[in-house]
DNA sequence: TTTTGTGATAGATTTCTGCTATATGGTTGT
DNA sequence: ACAACCATATAGCAGAAATCTATCACAAAA
């Protein structure tokens, strides 16, 4: 095995066209080159100076060889300059991970001011169920989750975000009271709409059916709120969708009839978190830090910011 | 500086997920990996890999340097792979010097042979007068030099290869006598042209005119062998034209007579020449050995191969 | 011939690398 | 809850490697 270190010795003696002349400059005495430069021609095989007593002159197979560990050295200064980059944190990419029926509707308005505020931040984002985020938070596929306050290891740290009400979405030819507290209404008989069984969501949505007495169907489970969405139109059911789906889509009132529920009984919560021991952990902080002010600035109208 | 090893040990834990794995498949103890992965972080100023109980992951610098690292030490690969076949002799570029009154002469007979034999042999030919040929060899400019015979310094080992008769050329439509030998002719009152005085060639002639009697025209000096022949065909006077060069031009006797000189006085020796102490010296010795084969086989109708 | 400049060598010293043994801190199974 | 286990971290030592100083040997130039 031979070192970076020689092969730069190898460089600076073809530069120098001497041993002693390349030794100063590297700033070491003769013989080290000497010794090192056979070291190296011994693990290369191959004899890359000719040393006569008035010169010292490359063979022809250590021209062939100069070029490529020119090349290797160059690599080598350039992981080093890389990597002085990267240390300055926020120059690599991290892997978020969301929920499905967060992620489209609150990054656009996270990302732009992210990426102004880092610039050289880059986000590799991925949507995943929630069991899956958090499992894969601790196993690190993930380096960073936004997603449902829930609990967590003790190796998981979780900075609560905001809170995000739910809308009752109905189809517009359909008679719905309008609801004050959901606490106090009788759903009873509705038919209610909600996502698969992996979202934190549609557990919500079913402590709220067992308060108000409503049926949740079985049979169709949106995969999206999309999905829910059409299905409500077209008189599936109704069903429960947080403030950020509502306030994202184009508002068509023809089509779907959204009732803000007060009392604040009726919600879901997220949180940002992140592997407690992570190196970059510090990053983190500040990264939590900008995205909670950004929340507050941009979306307590439609949020409550929390923590 | 860190050492390639560094990097093989960071891909080694990134590859296997643990320190423990690495070391066993690298053959080391854990400690080891510890320490030396200590050293490359510190190094690199980032902090590579997230160290938990229960698994080590990469960190987003880490897994932004990871295929760096990798192509690295890929690259360090190829150089250990190209040494080894250059060590193998006949992989390089060889630089030949000759001079330009032999060359395109010469190796046209030369390198087709020369390239079957040694498949990977790649030569850089150039061509030089004699003085800077042999000046090139000693400092390095040159590998192997293919020349006249001369005095060399101690540091040059001088093979001759073969002595190549010199023809005398003139004019068709002028009346020169058969010449059997050049030392019983008188040319006197004859010009003889030759070509400009820092080439070998021009010595030869100068002595051979001393004694015939020539005179030397020093007006017009060809700058190569087909100049010379141009004049000589313009009826400028005559001039002594080597063996090779007669043999390889199309032979047209309607414009230039070319008369072989018997006697054996009047001829010029090449040698091959390469430095004593070079590494590829026992290479040499073998290209030497081949190119002396090939002149006795497919020249020695023309010239006279010796040593 | 002397001087200067080149690389090679020897031996001492420092630095690096890897080892063994052990500590530390989580995880897992009882 | 606790023991057993498994991961990385640390300490201290030994051998190898790298470097230095001093010197040699040789060649070219003055």
């Amino acid at each position: 095995m031979a070192s970076l270190r020689q092969l730069e010795y190898f460089v600076a003696i073809a530069d120098a066209g001497s041993l002693r002349q390349a030794a100063q400059r590297l700033g070491v005495t003769q013989p080290t080159l000497t010794v090192q430069l056979r070291a190296l021609e011994e693990v290369l095989g191959v004899t890359l100076f000719e040393r006569t007593r008035s010169a010292t002159l490359l063979t022809p197979g250590g021209r062939g060889l100069l070029p490529e560990a020119r090349a290797l050295i160059a690599q080598w200064r350039n992981i080093v300059e890389s990597a002085h980059l990267i240390s300055e944190h926020s120059h690599s990419t991290y892997r978020l991970g969301v929920p499905q029926t967060l992620g489209p509707y609150l990054l656009p308005s996270l990302l732009p001011s992210l990426h102004q505020r880092f610039q050289q931040l880059r986000l590799h984002v991925r949507e995943e169920v929630p069991d899956v985020l958090l499992k894969g938070l601790e196993e690190g596929q993930f380096d960073l989750v936004i997603g449902p306050i829930s609990t967590v290891p003790e190796a998981v740290v979780r900075e609560p975000l905001f809170r995000e009400p739910l809308f009752l979405a109905s189809p517009v030819d359909m008679a719905v009271p309008p609801l004050a507290d959901v606490g106090e209404i009788d759903l009873s008989g509705l038919e209610i709409l909600a996502v698969d069984e992996r979202h934190t969501l549609r557990r919500e949505v079913e402590r709220i059916c067992e308060q108000t007495g409503a049926r949740l169907n079985n049979d169709y489970e949106g995969t999206s709120l999309d999905t829910l969405r059409q299905m409500v139109v077209m008189g599936m059911g109704l069903a429960f969708l947080p403030a950020l789906y509502v306030r994202s889509e184009i508002h068509r009132p023809e089509e779907l009839r959204v009732q803000p529920l007060q009392g604040g009984r009726l919600f879901r919560e997220h949180a940002f978190l992140y592997r407690r021991h992570a190196p970059s952990r510090q990053f983190y902080r500040e990264l939590h830090s900008h995205i909670r002010d950004v929340i507050t600035r941009d979306l307590s109208d439609t949020v409550t910011p929390l923590g």
